[in-house]
DNA sequence: ATAAAGAACTTTGTTCGGCAAAGTAACAAC
DNA sequence: GTTGTTACTTTGCCGAACAAAGTTCTTTAT
């Protein structure tokens, strides 16, 4: 028996940036104030969330406006999807204990 | 779609005890000294996370003597079990948008 | 030009959690 | 009573999470 809690992603513990992921992972591009309602969090926290996500290229961002207001959104990188569903394969191999 | 984030059981999202929880899942009863090996951390990181499981009636100790020296182990309770089955439930219906 | 308004950050300050290291208690053996 | 081992507690530090307040950027109105 071997446990691997030290190759768990420290990124993607977080209960907000777990949800940010998992709705990245099956939606192309999603807004701000979406995750914002989504999640039930300030845009305060939220932001922060995803700066920490940006800064590991989790995630990239597109800034547009649409009807004339400011809109930013968001989709999972490439290296995104793939840290993540390394991430759960750990987990699964941790409660499963394979 | 509607993400339950907040029904995720923070007791369980720490690694340590996710993986404390993980072995007694699957082990009946396990001493200190085996999951303080299988987790790799020192003792007293070890006994902190055992006393919060512990606070929440998710695990119950044995204490006894085994070759003239201390031991204590540590099984799940069934409410620990209830709950961690809970937990997970809900975190793959985030993962997987159910 | 200037002001007002909305969206998306950033900053500030507090609180909480995790951790290592050192200290302590309990019991056994002698 | 002293020593040894295990398990646990305390201490102190550091970083993460959060709410709330403040800021920036651009559009629209005046």
């Amino acid at each position: 028996m071997e446990l691997q809690l030290n190759k768990l992603n420290k990124t993607f513990e977080n209960r907000i940036r777990l949800g940010v992921m998992s709705i990245l992972m099956v939606n192309d591009w999603v807004d701000f104030n979406s995750l914002k309602d989504l999640l039930k969090i300030t845009d305060g926290n939220l932001a922060s969330h995803i700066k920490a996500l940006e800064a590991e290229t989790y995630i990239e961002i597109n800034k547009q406006f649409i009807n004339k207001k400011p809109n930013t959104s968001y989709r999972a990188t490439l290296l995104g999807r793939k840290a993540f569903n390394e991430h759960l394969n750990i987990l699964e191999k941790i409660i499963k204990q394979k």
